[in-house]
Parts: C-alpha cells; structure tokens; sequence
DNA sequence: ATTCAAATAGTCAATTTTGACTATTTTGAA
DNA sequence: TTCAAAATAGTCAAAATTGACTATTTGAAT
C-alpha cells in the first residue's frame, strides 16, 4: 500500500504521458513550472517512478536516433498504464487526503515564548503568505489543466491569513490587557539559561 | 539544510522532551494521541530522530533500573537541545510552510472523466471531509498546547468543504445545461478501449 | 572561430522513512 | 493459576527521496 502522495505522483506522470509520448527533460520542467503548487515532485523521485511503473508495464521507453542532438529515452504509456490512469484517478479524487500542517507544532508551543515575540514572529509568518497570495493572484492562468488546482491553492491560502489574522488578533488582544494591568510593556523574553 | 517537516518533527520531541525526562513509548503515545492532526510522526522515525539529535548533543538518554518491569530508555535534553528548542521553534513560527495538496492532481485531470462520475467521485471526497470535521468537532479539546492546532485543522476542514461544495456546484450546474441541451442524462464514462 | 551560459538527460551515494518484526511484562478473565 | 491479549520498547531490511554530480548539445555574444 503505497502513500496518498506516492499514487498522486504516479497519477501525475500517467496523466502527462497520456497526453503522448514525451522525454523525462519535457515531463520534469511541465511539472516544475505548472504543477509547483500542487506536486513537490523533485527530479530524481521523477526518474525513479518511471523505472517503477516500467516495472509494472505501466509504461515503455525506447531510445531515439535524432540525427542531431542528445540521445534520450522516449516515455510511452501502455494500455494498462492507461488502465492504471482510471483507476488512480478514480481514487484520488473520491478520498479525502489528509493534510498535516508543519506550521501547527510550533503553535503548539506557543506558550513559550513572550506574547510579544510570538505576535512579531508569526507576523512574519503571514507577511509571507500574504506575499504568496499576490503572487499568485499574478500568476499567469495556467491553460484549463491545473486552474483548479491554482484557484484551490488561492482560497486554501485566504483561509490560512484568515486564520492567522484571528490567531493574531487575540495575541495582540491579550498583549493589551497585560499592558493595562501592568501600566508597561512586556519585555522580550530571553531565552532561559 | 533539513525539510521543513524534518525540522517541525524534531521540534515537536525536543518540546515534549522539554517537559521533562521522557521514555519513547510515552512519546509515542502521545504524538499518536495529541498531535495526530499536526504530525504525521512514525514510531521508527521517531526514533531514528532521537538517535540522530543524541549525535548533535541536544539529547541523551540512560537506562533505567526498574526492580521491575522493563529496561527502557530515559530521553532528557541537554542544554544544548534546549538551545536548539529555541531557534527552532522561532523559525517554524515565522517561517510559512507551503501545503501540497495530493488531491489536486486528480482535479487537473477531472476533464478525463464524464461530468457525472467526477461529481459522484467528488461527493465521496465531500463526505469524508465532513466526516473528518464532525469527528473533530466532536474531539476532546486537548488541553491548553494542542489547542490551536485542532482550531487551525477545524478551520482549514470548513474550508475545504467550502471550496468542494462551490467545485461540485459548478460541476452540477454544467451537466444540468447538458441536460437541457440533449433532453436526457448523459451516461457515465466507460475507460476507452 | 571561440567561449561561456543555458538547455538537455539523466545517475548515484547518502539520507530518510516505514511496514513488519522480535521480545518482555502486565493485566484480566476463565 | 494459567492463558491470551494488550502494553511496553525498540530493531531491521527494504523502499523512497534528494542534493550533488557528470556529460553532451545548442545558442549567443564577442
């Protein structure tokens, strides 16, 4: 039973090579340029999955001669890469794939720090995905293909300034209230010894 | 320079460890417990994580001597874990984490599907979205750290199925006007030979 | 004509991750 | 008390991942 991420990946490459037969250099910049919101799938992982599903017989390569140029391997689903095709497709898109957020366990701990601290820190935190929104918001509309996906990515990163901004305004809430018991601001908090 | 995953895990046990001298299943109980909405942590990695920070010094351990029971392992941290805690955590709050969603990849290849099967597909994913969000309504409220973390995961759910229920509505609203078009349902999508 | 950068096409060693496994101790039911 | 299940504590071989690397070709500037 291979991971959510692992079918998504090889769903991906199917998808693409479904498209015709293609050279590994023409997959791997189509994934990095209208896929990098959705897929972190990196180079090498990429090679290694098509010797995978090769393995499989979900797909063939065979070398060509061009009379000029780089000798490389052209990438050609089979017909049960096709049939795998449906299938993971069918699976992706009937589950619900968990999402597990990094930024969560240092939340965890917020407490730790100073309120002070802990506000400019994740102040920062939002400036980037504010920064990540406008990007985005700028982004070429990639042709029909990953639309979806982008316009998922946008209200998925709405949502988490929202969130933060909320998050924030307690903090700055709280901050105030000891402000108004202690008549000063907090200090910075050190780091204990 | 480490994933940011990688360094969000081995923050996590440095801020568990932090509480007080700990044996690993106790760690593994409670990342199991805890924080199985933030971290998808393993027992062997966990593991392998302690193992590899007790190299960089943060954390040591001794066996115990019980008059009964098993022999185990005593994780603490060391001064210099305590440090690393620090800088660690204040890079995961200020730094943004971006998500890859697996599940967009098949919603880039919906187009492959008829209208009704990538509805139906979809609704499946809808259910378990909103079972996920009942099921976390419906939490414990873990005390005090993990807090915000199951706010933020309960927050990004709600919006989840916000932006599936619009994709679905979308979805639904072309194959009504395909109805309207050839007066009858279209049949579902058989594979292509 | 030469040279330097970029595009093209992958490979490989090292690191990271995990499913499956071993082994002992405690608990509780029959 | 006896036996089985659950709790406790970790290990290991196999698989997955990636940063860094090699190597050739093309394009463009000089």
């Amino acid at each position: 039973m291979p991971l959510p991420e692992d079918e998504a990946n090889e769903l991906l490459l199917l998808g693409l090579l479904r498209r015709g037969p293609t050279h590994g250099y023409a997959l791997n910049v189509l994934i990095a340029h209208d896929w990098d919101t959705c897929a972190a799938l990196k180079k090498p992982t990429a090679y290694y999955l098509l010797k995978r599903m090769a393995q499989k017989g979900w797909v063939t390569w065979n070398k060509d001669h061009p009379a000029r140029g780089l000798q490389r391997r052209i990438y050609r689903l089979t017909p049960e890469g096709e049939h795998a095709f449906w299938q993971l497709l069918r699976k992706n898109l009937s589950d619900y794939h968990p999402i597990y957020f990094a930024g969560d366990i240092g939340l965890s701990f917020l407490d730790a720090l100073s309120p002070h601290e802990a506000r400019d820190l994740l102040q920062k935190r939002l400036a980037q995905i504010q920064a990540r929104r406008l990007a985005l918001e700028n982004a070429p509309a990639h042709a029909g293909a990953a639309a979806l996906a982008l316009e998922h990515q946008r209200y998925h990163l709405a949502a988490e300034a929202h969130w933060l901004e909320h998050v924030l305004e307690t903090l700055t809430t709280y901050i105030s209230s000891q402000e108004d018991i202690h008549g000063y601001p907090q200090p910075d908090s050190i780091e204990p010894a």
